[in-house]
DNA sequence: TAATGTCAACGAAGTGTTTCGTAGATCTGC
DNA sequence: GCAGATCTACGAAACACTTCGTTGACATTA
């Protein structure tokens, strides 16, 4: 199933502090409505993006995926959509667009060198 | 200004074949009917997306802008939405997406190189 | 000139996305 | 128990995206 952009930010939430409250992931996201955010991750229950625990009356979400599974099959869109299929291309987008670190791009050369190996 | 998925698969065409008429993108398209490429390429030329030359009858459209450059912006977009802000995420993502081969890993390590000596 | 074909333009329908107001249930402190 | 706070649920409104039917202009050919 396809996350929106808004629903991304609220996975990004849910991957990186675990499961939550409707209010934690709204104070978090810091922006919107409260009924905004209960009104999307009810959406994303429905969808299969989250998973909940209503046996509190403050129900819990948690992601109903892997970081790396969602992010991958976005990837795969994004790349015959917007960069037409290279991954160099997109590497370069990544570069412009985040001008990462010098200890980012030391990790980027550690995956590639990974890559090259499982190959 | 942002474009739609539909809209990023028109700037493709126009990328790598040059400027065009609408019917030529449709064809390369090779998906749906004319006047809903007609329609697409309209609202993207009030986008500024496009730029057109109406001196001849079927109108030729190119595009507006480099490609690196709206790619980078829409990495930018990307990076923070569904990412995290991690480059490094991201190139995980793409390589387990797009199984790049030996040369264009090759061509990603001189990307790499070309970025860090404009640091 | 008349028939045929191609074109841009426009509007509308259908769907998806985001936002928020309101209602009703449940909990907490007094 | 009651008042106030917090929660889920629901529906509607506003906007964006995609698709396509129709119209009128222009060109080609017979």
């Amino acid at each position: 199933m396809k996350a929106t952009p808004a629903e991304w930010e609220i996975l990004q939430v849910l991957w990186k502090r675990g499961p939550q409250t409707v209010r934690e992931v709204h104070e978090a996201l810091g922006a919107g409505g409260y009924t905004t955010t209960l009104k999307l991750m009810q959406i994303m229950l429905g969808k299969g993006l989250v998973v909940r625990d209503d046996s509190t009356r403050a129900h819990v979400f948690g992601p109903a995926m892997a970081r790396e599974q969602m992010q991958g099959s976005f990837l795969e869109d994004v790349l015959r959509r917007v960069f037409g299929g290279s991954a160099a291309a997109l590497l370069q987008g990544a570069l412009n667009g985040a001008k990462p670190s010098a200890d980012e791009l030391a990790a980027m050369r550690r995956l590639l060198d990974e890559y090259e190996e499982r190959q």
